[in-house]
RNA sequence: GCCCGGAUGGUGGAACGGUAGACACGAGGGUCUCAAAAACCCUUGCCGCAAGGCGUGCGAGUUCGAGUCUCGCUCCGGGCACCA
């Protein structure tokens, strides 16, 4: 009996579908097109498992929508900026773009292996000058229709290496490589106004139908839209044009507890006396002495300044607040200085105890006297609580309703207003760093910021570049920086930044619709390719990525470059799940590879090499650092590009994590082999047999039906692993499926099953498929059709409970009515058995589903 | 710290509020074989000889009926704006 060869199967099929360009997309007004896009890759050198993952499921969806009628657009490229390139410069002395042009190559070839549904013809890298150029002409546009601007903010600065850091390298704030300790500094950088569009973008979410929940409440929790109460204090005792402190709040129905002010470090006030003042001034490098990150700021220890001024409560003249710099509080949200309420905020309160300021019930749960602790009463915003306060007036009500009081009251005594503000930042993309888009704009000394001419695109990014230094290369390099004014004609200076990789990620999905245009997109083809009508990728894009998409198409929209229906790119979006594996790890801490692990008989698990010991880890994604990830090179050439498409689609659901195991991949292996000896072994009619109509053929008709409907099911609702389950019950019941003269049944189920099993496993789909003796390629044909004539059931088996427990079953026919299906319950012997002589109370008939008795 | 998820047999998982454990892996037993591998057949949630009882992370609640809905926890994972 012949075994499957992938070995031999995989690469033929794959040059048969090229020679016939199976897969490049052209437009077809005939035909619905369907656009399906997998996020694309970072050319790190090799493709993960991750990879395998995202790719089958995307190549499953194109190949699955490609049989049922639909012109699909199924592109691949390379998210190629960033900074493992300019690392491995620094490391090895190569230069990025061969770094990075090689590692495509690599990837390249081993995506191909995999046997994917890709048009090639339109691949590109965002770092390509063809792709980078067209960036800079987006950029432009969007400087003049308003969408960038500049401004200073905060980077993290490595004070030994010189150099601005990623929060990536910030290591317990410390710079990766010099380990000093990073200060908060700033620059001027290059800004969007995504804030403009916090608005849409936050409500446009409703619309999103067809992307996941939890990622719709991230990007909306993201954008934030809060409303609150914006209002002045005026200041005793501080600096010249500091009279007035503008703070923000979304209580501010708890005024009457504030009992201190705190401004940022970085806010205004705090900068103008650390000018002034030693002790503000340590205090507020001290301050700066971590890295940017929220999550940085937000756990590290509470510490405050008291600056001895003052601000005047706005709800009694007598009452005077101190003001302090505190370090949690955010530069970038609201207006930079906050009011304190220590009974009514943990955070405030922890605060207030740790620097001995005065803590002020003014609200309290359920009516009860009981006074704050440790522990701060936070008023629910939706539940009723007794307020006593001035300006909310005093009364039980919810802590909408005392927040709509407060800011009525504000606006009517006139010390400020209610506003709405959005958590949402404008998005920074200066980057100081070689391997990106160059900024495309010159700052000329007359002139200031002038933009490139676009006749003058790309900016090209200089070859020759000195990696031995830390820091920007583009900085350091005299020649390339030095230009003219495109204005004045004046001697000028490039700009140096580059653009954050996010902004190649933003638009790349609009470009696969016409890579080869000389503008960014082109009309005909946007308007008849967009949207990506199914977009896959990891949940860790939830927002950013996705949110930045959004506000491309939108602006790219109002540039002229997208259809009004792209300013949401994205009709559908699907998040997969992560592959992970266990981990090993030595007696002296060390990760150890599984490839050079050995499980022994006892169950104990040893080095390969060594013989020692290992201690076995949880399953985690995979990663270079615990060095628990399996090389998908080394799973194709074993047991093939199928067998490893067949176990990602197996056994986890798509969106959950999927652990990797021997046993899994093995399993998926044998399964192929079975269905392959299934077929050699069986008796099969010639082709263009009509299926027999016996009771044993009917019943493999019914089965192969079956699979048919379910198939198609799961698929259409991403239940790839449920889909998987159905072809192992349908091969199951073809290889159960008895008797003579069901020649045809077998046929036609056998026939059905490589099509079902096709998008999954294409390749050893068309060698079953010639193996059945068809002479043309399965790639093109369209998606069997159940025959609902063998859907129905014939008999209906009911679980009968009582008192919700399952006592029994009982036979109905289908449609029966309910009071028919009940006599018969109460008929059962079972149910009988644990009725005794009560007699039932209630007795509830679900049609088709379940029969309960309550007594 | 904040936002969002997840938790079901030895394992991955299935289950419109309606028979918990489909399907697969593993394990045990058997067939075939000189033997092994492969393959095939049977068993397999836990306790119990059985009758039966108990079971979906923990604690409450709603319901005729809860893995599924509500509230309160625990643990694990993702994101937190310069990783991609």
């Amino acid at each position: 009996m012949s075994r499957y060869s992938a070995r031999e199967a995989e690469p033929k099929w794959q040059r048969l579908w090229d020679e016939r360009r199976a897969f490049a997309a052209r437009r077809d007004e005939s035909r619905p097109k369907y656009y399906v896009l997998e996020m694309f890759p970072y050319p790190s050198g090799r493709i993960h498992m991750g990879h395998v993952r995202n790719y089958t499921m995307g190549d499953l969806v194109a190949r699955f929508k490609r049989a049922r009628g639909y012109n699909v657009l199924h592109p691949m490229g390379w998210d190629a900026f960033g900074m493992p390139a300019e690392n491995a410069a620094m490391e090895r002395g190569v230069h990025p773009g061969r770094w990075t042009y090689e590692n495509i190559a690599a990837m390249k070839g081993q995506l191909r292996s995999m046997g994917l549904s890709l048009d090639w013809s339109r691949e590109f890298a965002t770092c390509d000058p063809d792709y980078y150029a067209q960036q800079q002409a987006l950029f432009l546009d969007f400087l003049e229709a308003g969408f960038v601007y500049r401004r200073n903010s905060m980077v993290n600065w490595d004070p030994v290496d010189r150099t601005v850091l990623a929060n990536e390298q910030v290591i317990d704030g410390c710079g990766w490589r010099s380990g000093a300790p990073v200060e908060r500094r700033e620059l001027t950088q290059w800004f969007f106004r995504i804030s403009d569009m916090a608005g849409e973008l936050l409500e446009a979410i409703d619309g999103l139908e067809r992307w996941p929940e939890k990622v719709r409440l991230m990007q909306a929790n993201w954008i934030g839209r809060s409303r609150g109460l914006q209002f002045t204090f005026e200041t005793v005792g501080a600096p010249e044009g500091f009279g007035r402190l503008e703070v923000y709040t979304t209580r501010p129905d708890t005024l009457m507890g504030a009992s201190f002010a705190a401004v940022s470090p970085d806010h205004p006030l705090a900068r103008a006396l650390e000018a002034e003042r030693p002790e503000v001034a340590a205090f507020c490098a001290e301050c700066r002495r971590m890295g940017t990150s929220e999550e940085a700021l937000e756990t590290a220890e509470k510490k405050g300044l008291d600056t001895g001024l003052e601000v005047i409560h706005p709800l009694d003249p007598e009452w005077r607040l101190p003001v302090w710099i505190a370090n949690f509080v955010l530069m970038d949200y609201g207006t930079g200085a906050i009011f304190g309420v220590p009974a009514h905020d943990q955070r405030d309160l922890d605060f207030a105890r740790k620097y001995g300021l005065e803590v002020i019930d003014c609200y309290v749960a359920g009516g009860s006297d009981a006074r704050v602790a440790d522990v701060a009463f936070v008023p629910p915003k939706t539940e009723r609580v007794r307020y006593v306060a001035l300006h909310t007036g005093n009364g039980v009500m919810t802590g909408e309703e005392a927040i709509d009081a407060a800011i009525a009251h504000a606006e009517r005594e006139g010390y400020g207003r209610g506003v709405a503000k959005f958590r949402l930042r404008d998005w920074g993309i200066s980057r100081q760093r070689y391997w990106g888009c160059p900024i495309p704009v010159v700052h000329c000394g007359a002139c200031g910021v002038v933009p490139v001419a676009k006749a003058d695109l790309p900016v090209k990014l200089p070859e020759d570049v000195d990696f031995s230094a830390p820091g920007n290369p583009l900085d350091r390099h005299a020649g390339w920086s030095r230009t003219t004014c495109p204005r004045c004609g004046a001697e000028a200076r490039r700009e140096t930044d580059t653009m954050d990789t996010f902004v190649d990620s933003s638009w790349y999905y609009a470009r696969f619709t016409a890579p080869d245009a000389r503008t960014p997109t082109r009309v005909a083809d946007a308007d008849y390719w967009m949207n990506v009508d199914q977009y896959i990728g990891g949940v860790e894009h939830a927002i950013l990525h996705l949110l930045y998409s959004r506000f491309f198409a939108r602006a790219m929209h109002r540039t002229g470059h997208l259809p009004a229906k792209s300013e949401e790119p994205f009709d559908a979006l699907f998040t997969q799940g992560m592959v992970c594996h266990e981990t090993y790890r030595a007696p002296d801490g060390a990760w150890i590879a599984p490839e050079h692990v050995v499980k022994g008989e006892d169950g104990a698990v040893r080095h390969a090499e060594t013989g020692v010991e290992l201690a076995v880890g949880p399953s985690v994604k995979m990663s270079k650092s615990k060095r628990n990830t399996i090389d998908p090179e080394a799973i194709i050439a074993e047991y093939g590009a199928d067998t490893a498409r067949w176990f990602m689609l197996s056994d986890s659901p798509p969106e959950r994590d999927v652990e990797w195991t021997t046993a899994g991949v093995e399993g998926a292996w044998r399964h192929l082999q079975r269905v392959w000896r299934l077929a050699g072994e069986a008796e099969i009619a010639p082709a263009g047999t009509e299926p027999e109509d016996g009771e044993a053929a009917l019943a493999l008709r019914r089965a192969t039906h079956a699979a048919i409907e379910g198939v198609t099911t799961d698929i259409e609702a991403f239940g790839f692993n449920k889909a998987v389950a159905r072809l192992y019950e349908f091969t199951n019941a073809i290889a159960k499926a008895g008797g003579a003269g069901i020649g045809g049944a077998r046929r036609e189920a056998f026939e059905v099953l490589a099509r079902l099993m096709a998008p999954m496993v294409p390749h050893f789909a068309e060698e079953l498929w010639a193996r059945l003796g068809h002479r043309t390629p399965l790639v093109d044909l369209a998606w069997p059709e159940a025959d609902r004539a063998l859907l129905a059931r014939e008999r209906i088996v009911l679980p009968v409970q009582v008192n919700g427990k399952k006592r029994g079953e009982i036979e109905v026919e289908p449609g029966s009515d309910a009071a028919a299906v009940e006599a018969l319950a109460l008929e059962s012997p079972d149910v009988a058995r644990h009725l005794g002589d009560r007699p039932p109370k209630r007795v509830i008939v679900v049609p088709g589903r379940i029969v309960n008795v309550v007594v």
